[in-house]
DNA sequence: ACTAACGGGACCTCCCGTTGAT
DNA sequence: ATCAACGGGAGGTCCCGTTAGT
């Protein structure tokens, strides 16, 4: 049985504007991680793209444009599928967390440990400087709470949460005391205080069971 | 007996010198916590200092230096203040934690919301940047962490806190969880998500007397 | 005997080309006309015509190019209709002047004080930078003066001008200072200003009556 | 008798910041003279100037504030000196500015034809796109033709000047037909056509007498 | 101890024109 | 005839740090 890629009928030679867009993110969203919004250098990007400033002023109006577009496309969707996904259907919320900063951790891999979290590293640098920044951030930690809401809810009918747990609440301090564990592995570059402040973390989700 | 202040046989005009430097601090440091090291700008720091380069470089050997300086001399007084000095001599850390949290929040005013905290700015932009900057972030949450064991082993014997509570792992994950809370309300430039935030996490602390 | 226009015999789709060309020309000649031939942006014309890249350099080689067919296609075409035309058949110069300073003010309108003549405009800013432009502008010049120089000698005959009246030097002068109080009313963006200078103009217009 | 020149004294090798913007003024005066304001290109004043980016904008903080200073110090004094001084204690304003006329040909040189007036190129250039520019520009128009308006009034009294002339109006319409038969001979880059066009003036002038 | 002037280079943005495809 | 994508290079501005001088 002969499943075809779906890219084996288009003409490789043209070159698709997207796939030159989405390069273009990739490498200002590893930039940015890294360096952060005003750390990143368009010159820098655009010769690890191998392009010129021509095609990147094509695709992006501007450099606070394309900080818009990281966000709005990249980071946004790296936390469409490691927690909105995930939690969608949830029943176990406690489990699913614990899986999640799991899968988290093994994806970034060493990054996790040294850079952080991408989208708070761009909140904690940019939110009191650019309202365009941190409304887009916002409204991804609005949805990332908002699931968990959820999952809580569906939690406390299959009886895998406590019936008195404040579903807001709660997980509005999750997504903080995440934020907070990943960010004090950051500062002391140590993989293993991660795992120890991730292991609190545990103890009090743990808690948070009937 | 000789308790005359330190400063008393200090020549009057070596002070002045002492002066500049610190007025220099001051300044970088308010622009470093509204912008960032990368975002703050030399020349911006000594016109709102009404100075020049020469005043400077004569005090500060480079930016890197300078930010250095307002991380040893400016962020830690600041970290002494509110939870060294206040942790000292504690023996209900749930009680001085939840106090030292209100004084900073009443202490740093609206900044504390839109701005967050000093040094977990710092330490999300530049930890993975610069280990100079590093190191000294490091050695302040250490520092923090340190004395919020000491002060629950005080709990412990005092009967403040309970005896299956792991010192270290809760101190790592308050400090964390701190950071956390304040992050999440400057993304947000709210401070009712700050006060449920903060609120949430007196309920884990709650969980740890005995 | 064979009168029909020139264009009938074309086929309509090749009509629609000189419409895109004339198209572009028109917006062209709004931005040169507030910007000047140097302050003209390609891109600009373009988005104002809603057109790409390609629609542009297929009808115009160049940048300067559409320079140039401005100047021959649309400004010379202003003259035309307000000098040419109007002088062609004039047996009192001295009142078709009157009457075509008039008209180009009521058809102008606010542009014609802010923004002043669209030829001598061009020819402020590149008679000294690009011969192409100098001859083309000084060509509509020679023309105007020359049709003014006509009516001052059919004048002459008929009684309404002075037999002691130079028709080449006044030509000349004239056409110096209705260029000169437009200027001077663009430089004070005052309509009543231009309205004064053309005033004494018409004095020294009076003049040249027997 | 020893008269030594004013900068005798002066030490020669401290670098006068004042000679240094005046060096950067004379050599953007040129500049703006030829190629207008949005034709000047500082790397090209800075090059001419053998001085750095950061010489530049120690002394101008912008291109725009270059502009600026170009017509409050250069052109400005350019007016003065050929026609504020000149004018001042004129009881024949007529002989006045025709004397003024010629002194500027003389010192301007070639420049005078092919490159016309400073203060007119400037003006109808940017007048409508500069409210900054125009402004500068109008104060020193409005200065030159208050200064012919006193010199006509003084000429009425003394008897070079006809009674019945309105010497706000017909100074207006002075400054507007110089300004306009400059450039005329610049549009036909021709020196003849500006002695023609200027003695047509002077007819104009002499009918000014009583 | 402090200043004015300056060097030198990076950075973002703009803009004319080309190319390949349709 | 028209378009999207892109090349290539300049242009204005910023900004860290140096130096001569007092």
């Amino acid at each position: 049985m002969n499943i075809a890629p779906k890219t084996m009928n288009a003409a490789p030679k043209k070159r698709s504007a997207d796939r030159t867009r989405t390069h273009i993110l990739d490498i200002a969203y590893q930039e940015m991680y890294q360096k952060g919004f005003q750390g990143l250098r368009v010159d820098e990007v655009l010769e690890k793209a191998k392009l010129t400033k021509g095609a990147f002023y094509h695709h992006f109006s501007s450099k606070q444009e394309l900080g818009f577009a990281v966000i709005d496309e990249v980071v946004s969707g790296f936390f469409q599928v490691f927690w909105i996904d995930a939690l969608e259907r949830s029943v176990d919320p406690v489990e699913t967390i614990k899986l999640s900063i799991k899968n988290m951790s093994d994806v970034l891999g060493q990054n996790f440990v040294t850079l952080g979290c991408p989208l708070n590293n761009l909140s904690q640098e940019m939110s009191s400087l650019d309202e365009g920044f941190r409304s887009r951030i916002t409204a991804i930690y609005k949805n990332w709470r908002s699931c968990l809401e959820q999952a809580f809810e569906r939690g406390k009918k299959e009886g895998t949460i406590g019936l008195d747990i404040d579903a807001k609440t709660t997980s509005l301090f999750i997504t903080a005391s995440i934020e907070g564990c990943i960010g004090m592995a950051k500062s002391e570059q140590d993989q293993q205080m991660l795992f120890s402040c991730i292991g609190e973390l545990s103890c009090y989700l743990d808690g948070l069971r009937p």
